[in-house]
RNA sequence: GGCCAGGUAGCUCAGUCGGUAGAGCAGAGGACUGAAAAUCCUCGUGUCGGCAGUUCGAUUCUGUCCCUGGCCA
């Protein structure tokens, strides 16, 4: 029987330096980077994304930068879509696939499948976004509680964003959220998975956030997203919402100072990296390491890699 | 040196007509199946500046000392 294809997993919270962890390790394996980066996939958004320096993406190949305008739709099954595409092609030259990223649900998405449930509806979302408002989303809630019971256990009544997705699968299947997600149990498993997590001390990890989110702002991040909103790119946007850009957005309306924005930046990325803990915690499959320590990273993917089991 | 105002949670402060205290922010923990850098949930014990006095009981009243800020010399 064919062994399966491998790849090696690296995750982490924003700031912990994955980035040069990644691209280390794909050095020494002569490994191709795929991104798991929801924000790194828009063009135009380098400074704020912490994207890959040219430099650093002359090192090694890596793939899902850029991949995408600000404006366009993009979500975790276009993700898983783009990302096994990437794989297909990584294993197809004989290379080791290094998937590297922050965004724990498209890690889920490339690493275990989405239920084949239907894709976003913007009209009928748009009509559920009016109930929610005309009507109160307490409505939306009761509503999905007679549709899909066990979906509404699930979701908190004020978490709008997760009540409209299940009424939206419901409706445009009339099969219940629930019953989707039982049936599918993130079963898709094509490929097998080494993942490592980083991590530093809690101190050590918000002093980084917050030198990266000065050094962002002398690079040149208020240019960049002046650049943007230039472009036609509006503030509405879920791009242009993300940590960073909504605060840099804040300070070129003058709606607050630079300072008052560079702090909101640091303390928004500092939560986004405990959120991002969280979801990375709950997941036992996962090796916590320490930056610092890519020559016990190395060893242990060598042995995955050469088929040993690294338990 | 004198006078005044303060010293309570990591920070800013409220409060206790004497019965050992609570808000905001910071922070922590959690959820998460096509918005995920999004969306949402939960969590407040701290020598109430030190010491002494009065009192059954002091963070609260009194004295004293220390510290901070302001004004005067």
């Amino acid at each position: 029987m064919a062994a399966r294809p491998r790849v090696i997993l690296m995750v982490g919270p924003t700031g912990v330096g994955k980035t040069e962890a990644a691209l280390a390790l794909a050095e020494r394996l002569g490994a191709e980077i795929v991104s798991a980066d929801s924000m790194q996939v828009y063009r135009y958004m380098d400074i704020g994304t912490a994207k890959p320096t040219a430099a650093q993406r002359r090192r090694r190949p890596h793939h899902l930068l850029d991949v995408v305008d600000p404006d366009q739709d993009f979500n975790a099954a276009l993700y898983r879509a783009c990302a096994l595409e990437a794989l297909e092609g990584v294993w197809a030259r004989g290379r080791a696939a290094l998937v590297a990223g922050g965004t724990g649900l498209y890690v889920k998405a490339l690493t275990r499948g989405l239920f084949a449930g239907p894709a976003r509806d913007p009209a009928l979302r748009a009509d559920l976004e009016c109930a929610a408002v005309d009507h109160g989303l307490g409505h939306l809630f009761e509503r999905l509680r007679r549709v899909d019971p066990e979906a509404a256990e699930r979701i908190h009544r004020r978490d709008r964003v997760r009540i409209v997705r299940a009424l939206e699968v419901f409706q445009g299947t009339g099969k219940p959220l629930s019953r989707w997600q039982r049936e599918h149990g993130f079963g898709d498993r094509s490929f097998d998975v080494l993942g490592v997590a980083l991590d530093r001390p809690r101190a050590d990890l918000y002093e980084r956030i917050d030198r990266r989110c000065q050094r962002m702002m002398t690079e040149g991040l208020l240019d960049e997203v002046r650049d943007l909103l230039s472009r036609g790119y509006a503030p509405a946007l879920r791009s242009m919402q993300s940590v960073g850009y909504r605060q840099a957005v804040q300070c070129l309306t003058g709606r607050v100072s630079e300072r008052e924005a560079l702090s909101s930046m640091q303390q928004a990325t500092r939560r986004l990296a405990k959120r991002q803990l969280t979801w990375f915690r709950a997941d036992p499959s996962l090796r916590w390491m320490h930056p610092a320590g890519i020559d016990a990273i190395d060893e242990l993917c060598r042995r995955f890699l050469d088929g040993a089991s690294v338990d």
